[in-house]
RNA sequence: GUGGGCGUAGCUCAACGGCUAGAGCGUCGGGUUGUGGCCCCGAAGGCUGUGGGUUCGAUUCCCAUCGCUCACCCCA
């Protein structure tokens, strides 16, 4: 036990793999579903893409990146989400010249220097959605959609969808500065948590757990009161759509995103069975965003799926290896002699193997039981002598005995 | 960064301060010289995380340290 993985990095294991291409290939066709197109991006990038997008006084940037100098003396990080590099490569090779709308997808991992515990980790795994170029609400549902869709593909159960808006720039500054206001003036009664974010993050103070702050909040002014009429048609929109779509969800007035960039809609899918990282999707609009890091001046909206959150919920669908047929061949030159019929096998695709060590039969087809097996294929001296091969289905307990001309059409025949 | 819980076999976990630290599962072998799952028998596998202390004696109590884990903060 003496060298470990770096701590909050996780290695993914043969019995979770299956898992992890089944969440990946239901999101690939989903997305081929929906017209997206993939982006492969790197994992790093220079230090002020992040700064510059996330908002130099997050979390995330205060104390959660990973960032380091390289050789040559620039600052560099490894990306904590999938957003603003996305957005940089975009801007960088002139996309949107072409298409006045894109929509992209991105797999992979992200990394935020946090402590470690249920559903967070250091290293973790991202599907992210950016639909880039329009601000029309029919592009906030179909990213809505896409999470949906591949939740529910995935076969989950017991999530919730809860949206709201945060605003425009212009009427989400008008209620930040009087919410602010208000904060000021009860400044004295709140916890000290709540202090600090009143002053960094107000609207968070929304979500304090201590009982004292909630009633103070009670009368705070209300984000949607200060919603200006193109703000509140566009959620007006986007909430209709959702319904028509038979997508259940619940307007949570008080949803924060952690990205300076969000504006307008925004939205998480939640899950009960979590604990306290309880978030397995989320995501929202980001108009300002491409402009900020130096793109054209154009609207976006994105989400992101917690695939490690995700696993944890699907973690009971764990599967073992299973194979077509195993071959039990009884000494060296048994071995040998199933070789070119293997070849064939295999590259007709049929999942193959064979014991590599000199064990009895006995052993052997334990192997091959465990291995969950469909047929097996005993070759012994016996059978070497007589030219011949037992195949035994492993289902039914059938085996009979097959001439080496017959053997590879027999297996063909049954298995293919 | 802060707080709680836990570190014993590959895994899940037992063992009042006291004999050679045990069990289930898994692995390997045997019962059946060449036929899997069930059953029976056996074997391998441990610096009890590490270092110190208390004690005649520590897996057990104390301290430190490292690791894991859950939660806070924050977030996917």
């Amino acid at each position: 036990m003496s060298i470990r993985a770096v701590r909050g990095f996780k290695d993914v294991l043969p019995d979770e793999i299956e898992l992890w291409h089944r969440v990946e290939s239901i999101a690939r066709s989903v997305f081929k579903s929906f017209a997206l197109e993939e982006m492969r991006i790197p994992l790093l990038e220079k230090t002020e893409i992040f700064t510059r997008s996330i908002g130099e006084f997050t979390d995330i940037v205060e104390k959660e990146m990973y960032t380091f100098t390289d050789r040559s003396g620039d600052s560099l990080t490894l990306r904590p989400e999938a957003t603003a590099g996305l957005v940089r490569a975009v801007s960088e090779h002139k996309l949107l010249a072409r298409s006045s709308i894109l929509k992209l997808f991105t797999i992979g991992p992200m990394f935020r220097h946090e402590r470690p515990q249920k559903g967070r980790l250091r290293q973790f795994h991202q599907i992210n959605v950016e639909v880039m170029g329009t601000k029309t609400p029919p592009s906030d549902v179909e990213v809505i959609w896409m999470a949906w869709e591949i939740l529910e593909r995935l076969g989950l159960r017991g999530l919730s969808l809860e949206i709201n808006s945060l605003g425009c720039p212009a009427c989400r500054a008008i209620y930040r500065n009087d919410l602010k206001k208000y904060l000021d003036g009860i400044f004295q009664d709140l916890c000290r948590d709540c202090q600090r974010r009143s002053k960094l993050n107000p609207l968070r103070v929304f979500d304090c757990k201590n009982e004292a702050c909630r009633k103070i909040m009670a009368n705070a002014p209300l984000n949607r009161e200060y919603l200006c009429t193109e703000c509140v048609n566009h959620l007006e929109k986007v909430l209709s759509f959702l319904k028509t779509l038979k997508i259940p969800f619940v307007i949570n007035p008080y949803l924060v995103r952690g990205l300076d960039y969000y504006v307008m809609t925004t939205f998480e899918m939640v899950s009960s069975d979590l604990g306290a990282q309880s978030t397995v999707a989320a995501g929202g609009r980001y108009d300002g965003l491409l402009k900020a890091l130096g793109g054209p001046d154009l609207p976006g909206v994105g989400m992101a799926i917690g695939i490690d959150r995700l696993l944890l919920l699907l973690e009971k669908y764990k599967e073992g290896p299973s194979i077509d047929l195993f071959i039990a061949a009884l000494g060296t030159k048994a071995r040998e002699e199933v070789l070119p019929w293997m070849k064939h096998w295999r590259r007709q695709g049929l999942t193959v193997q064979m014991s590599y060590e000199d064990r009895g039969l006995k052993a052997q087809m334990k192997q091959a039981g465990r291995a969950g097996a469909s047929y097996v294929l005993i070759l012994g001296e016996e059978e070497l002598h007589k030219k011949q091969v037992v195949l035994r289905n492993m289902i039914n307990h059938d085996q009979h005995e097959i001439t080496f001309d017959d053997v590879i059409s027999a297996v063909d025949s049954l298995v293919g």
